[in-house]
DNA sequence: AGTTCGATCGCCT
DNA sequence: GGCGATCGAACTG
């Protein structure tokens, strides 16, 4: 679909979305647009990491230069460096609690597929361009440039769903952590190919949760 | 200054 | 299901 007539009509989530429980921004993200310059998709996949107690969060060794974006304001960008060459891109969002932040893991890709393709050309399929939470920083353009930025006003900003609302949002473990491995904090869209599959997914060991149902 | 290891991906078996 | 790629942040001495 055209860039303009995806985004026509869609206002940027602002502070007062962000400001709310880590796991309730991540379960409300589901279905809002993820947009970098002129590329755009349906976000998918998160997960929420939680402040200090969360021993699988960035927050819990405190404050550093690299996780600093965890612990300012809601509604900022929080991007890393990982594995020596990936990007990471969250949503800090948290209340109550000293920091918090939404891993954003799967995108359904809407708008700047061919640009996506260019940028992946590994990839063998639309639905897998930002199948992963490495796959969609690369497929979007996002780097180290794009961290600590408002996300209602920068070239990498979050939409409101709009009509795109999810059918059906599952809930399970995080993928690919060892603490905290049982905590419910990652929500997917049921049925939809752009959710990442890690091995860990696969696994017998990593079942759901539990759903939501709207 | 040296070491460790990670919120991953893609290729191999 | 396992592993190598590849590097910077954080920690140790």
């Amino acid at each position: 679909m055209p860039f303009d007539d995806l985004v026509a009509g869609k206002r940027p989530l602002d502070a007062s979305f962000y400001d709310r429980a880590t796991a309730v921004v991540a379960r409300e993200l589901i279905g809002c647009q993820l947009v970098c310059g002129d590329v755009a998709g349906r976000i998918v996949e998160t997960e929420a990491y939680l402040g200090p107690e969360d021993l699988a969060s960035h927050a819990a060794p405190g404050p550093t230069t690299r996780n600093a974006a965890m612990f300012g304001p809601s509604g900022i960008s929080y991007v890393y460096f990982i594995y020596g060459m990936y990007y990471c891109v969250n949503a800090v969002a948290y209340q109550g609690s000293v920091a918090g932040a939404v891993l954003i893991r799967g995108v359904e890709p809407q708008s700047g597929i061919e640009q996506m393709f260019g940028r992946r050309p590994s990839a063998q399929r639309w639905q897998d361009l930002a199948s992963g939470p490495g796959k969609l920083t690369k497929a979007f353009g996002i780097g180290r440039e794009h961290n600590g930025l408002c996300l209602a006003k920068s070239p990498l900003r979050i939409l409101e769903p709009g009509n795109q609302v999810p059918s059906e949002v599952a809930v399970s473990p995080r993928v690919g952590i060892r603490k905290c491995a049982d905590w419910p904090l990652r929500f997917f869209e049921r049925g939809n190919p752009c959710v990442s599959r890690s091995p860990l997914n696969r696994s017998a060991r990593v079942e759901e949760q539990g759903v939501v149902r709207r």
